[in-house]
DNA sequence: ATTAAAATTTAGACAAATCTAAAAATTTGT
DNA sequence: ACAAATTTTTAGATTTGTCTAAATTTTAAT
């Protein structure tokens, strides 16, 4: 598989393209900041090998091939995050552009030794689950702290956003994954939070509240 | 850079294009298992990005700027063969396929933060030097083993050949760097060698002897 | 010094991945 | 249900890196 076919795979994935649902030549063309000509041909080639279920004018949705495909391609994506946050102090908003990368190095054992050295972590660095060698992943059981009820407490333990500027936002004000959160007022105007993160007081506005993902506790 | 630029670039350094000597179109295509005819074209590639002088007809030679992105990328290669078999537990003779992806990524921090989780390393698995982040580098004082006289000994440090072949044969014989070696005795007839290896005795042939470098004590 | 051999370059073609512009199909609004 | 708007596809061009075959230059030999 070349790296385009992987990129185009992982974003398929990511836009919901599991067995049932199709995606539109439009939605992967915006995704991946190319033109929905480039994604017809990609799609073509991609249902040549099996690996995408293809309809003309309708969209394309990942075989179990190609679901087997994401999921080793998202593994080893995140499980690089996790080494480099690990082990290289990278900070949280630093590492995607770099696992972008890493993600499409050619070799089983290189990925699972990462995998071992990292005693075999479930979640990477914002959140998200790590699927398996075998493809299984356990999508962990959370909430945006945006729908929080008054006076409910819980654990940081993902994000939705993952765009540099927001995840700088959260390093700025030392939010991380593992904070205990508690929601202490909110505004009915504007629908931003008082927070209690640790021993101190935040306010958040709910563009932020919406995109941080709580466990209850 | 491209990919397929930083794999002439490397190439041409090994091939000792250095400043001065001119290396030819067929020696390259030659290494890199391509047509002359392809050297030709990214000769002129690399001498309009002032990679490379290239002389038509006569060959190409790096310059200054060249062989710095050379160091560079040799840096990469070797930081990262550290990093497979301290970190990993690869063999040595596992560890090259990888680094040659592993040395095109695109992150001056992560290979900083790989150099320094490795405790800065002067020498790669087959003891050849790592550049340092400003391109310096020793090339270690050895010598072939088939140039020792009888009863002389030294420290194994390195190896001239590092296919897959002559690596596993080493692992497969418990030679590995740091090894002590004395040759006890040496028979005209095919200069083949009778080594002693630790507590061991061993035979070798000359072309053996010839591709392992012994630093004398 | 001339010719034969070897090395190198040019010219033209191809595959992968992309683009633009035009054509075709689908969806939407009334 | 039909026209307009949107989406998607096709056709043809472009870039990068490669190739083959033919032409050119250099080197080696007599």
């Amino acid at each position: 598989m070349t790296r385009a076919e992987e990129n185009y795979i992982k974003t398929i994935f990511h836009l919901g393209g599991n067995q049932s649902q199709l995606i539109s030549t439009n939605a992967i063309a915006e995704q991946m900041e190319t033109k929905p000509s480039s994604v017809t041909d990609m799609a073509k080639k991609l249902a040549d090998k099996k690996l995408v279920n293809y309809v003309r004018y309708q969209g394309v949705s990942l075989t179990d091939l190609g679901i087997k495909t994401a999921l080793s391609i998202i593994r080893k994506h995140r499980l690089w995050e996790v080494f480099l946050v690990k082990k290289l102090d990278f900070t949280w908003d630093e590492v995607h552009e770099v696992a972008e990368q890493l993600e499409h190095i050619k070799s089983e054992k290189l990925i699972d030794k990462i995998d071992e050295l990292l005693d075999f972590p479930k979640y990477d660095p914002h959140g998200d689950p790590i699927p398996s060698k075998s493809g299984e992943f356990l999508e962990r059981d959370k909430q945006q702290l945006s729908e929080l009820k008054i006076g409910a407490h819980g654990i940081c333990v993902g994000v939705k956003d993952t765009s540099a500027a927001f995840l700088k936002f959260l390093d700025k004000n030392h939010i991380a994954l593992g904070n205990e959160i508690t929601v202490l007022e909110k505004e009915a105007f504007d629908d931003s939070l008082l927070i209690k993160i640790g021993q101190r007081e935040l306010q958040i506005s709910s563009q932020i509240a919406t995109n941080l993902y709580v466990k209850l506790e």
